[in-house]
RNA sequence: GCGGGUGUGGCGGAAUGGUAGACGCGAGGGUCUCAAACACCCUUUCCUCACGGAGUGCCGGUUCGAGUCCGGCCACCCGCACCA
């Protein structure tokens, strides 16, 4: 008898998958195929819990799907351009790609001992100059149709770096790094047009029946399409150029509610009209000046400039309205330019309160009702019903009818067309992708500026556009920029000298594609036809749900541009089949406090009984989020070295659901690779054991056949933790049975199966021992006998009026009377009846009797 | 504000409308041992000595039967948000 030992049992079925090349994905014309994939990491160096767990979970689905006669691909990479590696660069010296190549390195041999199913000789990072030269090989293929164009657009600049930083760097108008306040600068950028298909990837969204809806939804409401009118109001000698003042508005049906017209503070117009006014250009400067962040807004208060520019109500040419400039309005929605009706928005109403500008309804109740007002959505409890001083209604139009809904708008759209009075478009809220960044760690943008011809896309047989190794980032900004050669080259157009694009790629760009590329990671083109038909789509794609948004939304649009630009199919315009979204591994944070009552954290190995050392008490904040800086970050590596691979896999996908957060504790661990050697010891006593057949065989062997058909009906629909549960069970069925050593036998080599996709390493030990045949991870999924699952006999609870009050066990066909004869007689029963004859008895044949009283 | 989700023992969580609390953690008791470690066994929703009774956030409804379905509240979590 030896003892469980994941330290000589782990390295050695590595090393036998290895040999055997078990998880290499082969293409098989008469198998079907399952492509399986995680999320790729970033290479920070070290792999965290989390990464654990989700790639664990992939992994179950993949030798699962190994087992039941797929081929697999399980692919792995690095997502590995972006900032940290810049960053320490810049602290420490040396080039960005040694730091991120040592990291990858690193995190290759910490994700290693894991035992997964990876097929590692199609592994890549995203800033090989192979894969991202046929980026911008991909780069230049959705220029050429249209999919990028280059653009004047307002970003944050951050004046001390020395670039543009995404919204989500800054923070409360300041750089996250430099602190630098973050100026709104126009620049020159690269945009995909993702707002070309978006309403093919709203539609789409409905045909993903196994994405969740919460981020089908989140989408959704990210792309926010919107049906309304576009019209103008003429203007009332106004500048030059501005005649008409162009609007867009979803409620085209209260038009007659209007009372004045907001424009933005950078809209045109306002620009024109602070030329010559003073006291607007400040008014203009002060609101562009205000931040963006949630908390300003909250408390940022309705402001106008009144122009004194008047427009004309386009129903009524006798009807003048005010212009004003409003804080709220935002240029890059819309038209910049609104039209505010206080009756029927709380904002607008707001602002009409503030400047007493009239308010008035639209809807009446009835025609010729006089002065019965509708006030329509009348409100929640903070929307101040307003007072219409009047009432007006469209002539000829029917929407007081309709009042409101979609149906009203529709209604209102066309009546306004009808009237030649704008019409009606459809506006989304999605913007198109600006990829242009100016930093140093990503993909060159492909592209040459030529003082003669302009912009030129470079050759694709001089790509890949490699980044230099022989930079310093000793100043701030982008090294491409001064660096004394790189930027020279000849046109490709002219041949004459010119200069090359400096920019890189946003490393979302990378991340879009990579699905794709993983069918077939060192072909010549982005992807090869065969393979990537073969392949392609991703069955199962899992992943945490803060990607639910940006990353899902550009895949989804790469996926879509690669199908125009003749890379992949129409098939595969919607790339994921399936998507999980998994929780987080969490853990209880302990504290104390200092003597400002501010938190000191405590490292759970400083922690036993609830007591420090020194005997204080510690608060437990239990299943927080891991960080480093409240001392609860489990590390994977530590883990694996005192357990075992096998008790980390087993623990984060036991106790709780995957799509929901697991707590991490070290009792739980600890009992989790109790109960492996338990198993250990189990397959070992069977395997030594030589008793012949016993009667209570079948009895085991029923169970092993419902065993199977549980664990994997939870494998097959995500429910890892239930899989698990039942495994447990019949563990323990299985050391109490005395069945024969046969029946335990084979109860044992399915046990191994059906634990092998989570614990493999275990399951393979276990097969060796029991002399299964060939290795675990290619045996045929077990099947379940479904006449084993049926037992003869059924044991039926007897309710009386849905009250439980005894049980009855009969075979399990016998008829409903019989049943209910039997069910009667029952002495609590006959109690609870009272003499009484029941009204009525159900019996659900193989569930339940209730006698009706 | 808009949209979505969740609510079950001390804890994580199970339950195609059919015996609520599977399985695990924790806790309590016991066996083995000189003792411990390991292992194994039993108990563990609440009230009651017991018989019984109550119980899935709250109120109501549908049903022979509701954690599950419907309506209305409450609480917490998440996403979006001057989007016209």
């Amino acid at each position: 008898m030896s003892r469980y030992d994941p330290a000589a049992i782990e390295p050695k079925w590595q090393q036998a998958w290895d040999e055997a090349l078990t998880f290499k994905a082969v293409r098989s014309e008469d198998k079907p195929k399952y492509y399986v994939l995680e999320m790729f990491p970033y290479p920070s160096g070290r792999i965290h819990i989390g990464h654990v767990r989700n790639y664990t979970m992939g992994d179950v689905i993949a030798r699962y799907k190994l087992a039941t006669g797929h081929a697999v691909l399980h692919p792995m990479g690095w997502d590995a351009f972006g900032l940290p590696a810049e960053n320490a660069a810049m602290a420490s010296g040396g080039h960005p790609k040694d730091w991120t190549y040592q990291n990858i390195a690193d995190m290759r041999a910490q994700m290693k001992p894991l035992g997964l199913s990876i097929d590692w000789s199609r592994e890549f990072a995203t800033c090989d100059p192979e894969y991202y030269g046929q980026q911008q090989a991909l780069f230049l293929d959705m220029l050429e149709q249209g999919l990028v164009y280059r653009k004047n657009a307002v970003v944050n600049w951050d004046p001390v770096d020395m670039t543009v930083l995404a919204n989500e760097q800054v923070e409360n108008g300041r750089g996250w790094r430099s602190g630098a306040v973050v100026e709104r600068r126009e620049l020159t950028q690269w945009f995909f047009k993702i707002s070309d298909m978006a309403d093919d990837r709203l539609a789409a969204l409905d045909g993903l029946d196994d994405w969740p809806a919460k981020v089908k939804l989140m989408q959704a409401n990210w792309i926010g399409k919107s049906r309304g009118l576009q019209f103008a109001f003429s203007t009332i000698e106004a500048p030059d150029g501005f005649d008409r003042i162009e609007v867009y508005t979803t409620r085209p049906d209260t038009l007659m509610g209007a009372s004045f017209v907001g424009i933005s503070p950078d809209h045109p117009l306002a620009r024109q009209l602070e030329k010559d006014n003073a006291e607007l250009a400040e008014f203009n400067a002060d609101c562009r000046r205000m931040g963006t962040s949630e908390e300003e807004l909250e408390k940022a208060e309705k402001k106008g400039f009144d122009t004194g520019l008047r427009v004309r109500h386009p129903f009524d040419t006798s009807w003048e309205l005010p212009v004003y400039v409003a804080n709220f309005i935002l240029m890059d929605y819309g038209t910049g330019a609104i039209f505010g009706c206080p009756a029927h928005d709380a904002r607008d109403l707001e602002f009409a309160r503030k400047y007493d500008l009239p308010v008035t309804s639209v809807y009446v109740r009835a025609m010729g009702e006089e002065g019965t007002y509708i006030l329509p959505e009348d409100g929640g409890p903070s929307y101040v019903p307003p007072k219409p001083e009047t009432v007006r209604y469209i002539n000829g139009f029917a929407g007081e009818e309709a009042q409101t809904g979609n149906e009203a708008i529709d209604a209102a759209v066309t009546f306004c067309e009808e009237n030649g009075v704008g019409q009606g478009v459809t506006k989304f809220r999605l913007r198109d992708w600006g990829l242009s960044r100016q930093r140093f760690w990503g993909a060159p943008i492909p592209v040459i500026h030529c003082d003669s011809c302009g912009v030129v896309p470079e050759k694709k047989e001089n790509l890949p556009v490699r980044l230099p190794d022989d930079v310093s980032f000793d100043k701030p900004g982008n090294p491409l920029g001064w660096h004394p050669t790189w930027r020279n080259c000849t046109c490709p157009s002219c041949g004459g000298a010119a200069l090359r694009e400096t920019d890189t790629m946003d490393t979302f760009v990378d991340s879009s594609w990579y699905f794709a590329r993983f069918t077939a990671p060192h072909a010549e083109t982005p992807t090869d036809p065969v393979e990537a038909a073969y392949w392609m789509n991703v069955d199962q794609y899992i992943g945490g749900i803060e990607h639910a948004i940006l990353h899902l939304l550009y895949a989804r649009f790469f996926a879509r541009a690669m199908n125009v630009t003749g890379h992949l199919s129409a098939s595969a315009r919607e790339p994921f089949n399936a998507l999980f979204t998994q929780g987080m591994v969490t853990h209880a944070i302990y504290q104390t406090r200092d003597g400002d009552d501010r938190p000191v954290y405590h490292f759970p190995e400083e922690v036993s009984d609830g007591k420090l050392a020194d005997g204080r008490q510690v608060e437990v904040i239990p299943s927080a989020k891991m960080s480093k800086s409240k001392r609860n970050v489990v590390d994977p590596v530590a883990i694996i070295g005192q357990f075992g691979a096998d008790t980390a896999r087993w623990f984060v996908l036991s106790d709780s659901p995957p799509e929901r957060d697991v707590e991490w504790t070290a009792a739980g661990a600890e009992a989790t690779a109790k109960h492996l050697a338990r198993v250990h010891r189990i397959a070992q006593e069977v395997s030594q054991s030589e008793t012949g057949p016993q009667e209570s065989d079948e009895v085991l062997l029923r169970e092993m056949h419902k065993t199977i058909h549980d664990v994997t009906q939870g494998i097959e629909s995500f429910g890892f933790n239930a899989s698990i549960a039942r495994l447990y069970a019949f563990t323990n069925t299985l050391a109490k049975s005395d069945a024969g050593a046969d029946a335990r036998r084979q109860a044992t080599r399915t046990l191994a199966q059906l634990m092998s996709p989570m614990t493999p390493h275990l399951a393979e030990e276990i097969w060796q021992l029991l002399k299964g045949e060939g290795l675990i991870a290619n045996a045929p999924w077990p099947v379940a006998d479904e006449s084993m699952m049926v037992e003869d006999t059924v044991t039926l609870p007897i309710q009386v009026n849905g009250k439980r009050r005894g049980e009855v066990t009969v075979p399990k066909d016998m008829e409903k009377a019989e049943v209910e004869a039997l069910a009667l007689s029952h002495h609590n029963v006959i109690k609870a009846l009272e003499g009484a004859t029941p009204k009525k008895v159900i019996v659900v044949p193989g569930r339940i009797v209730n006698v009706v009283l």
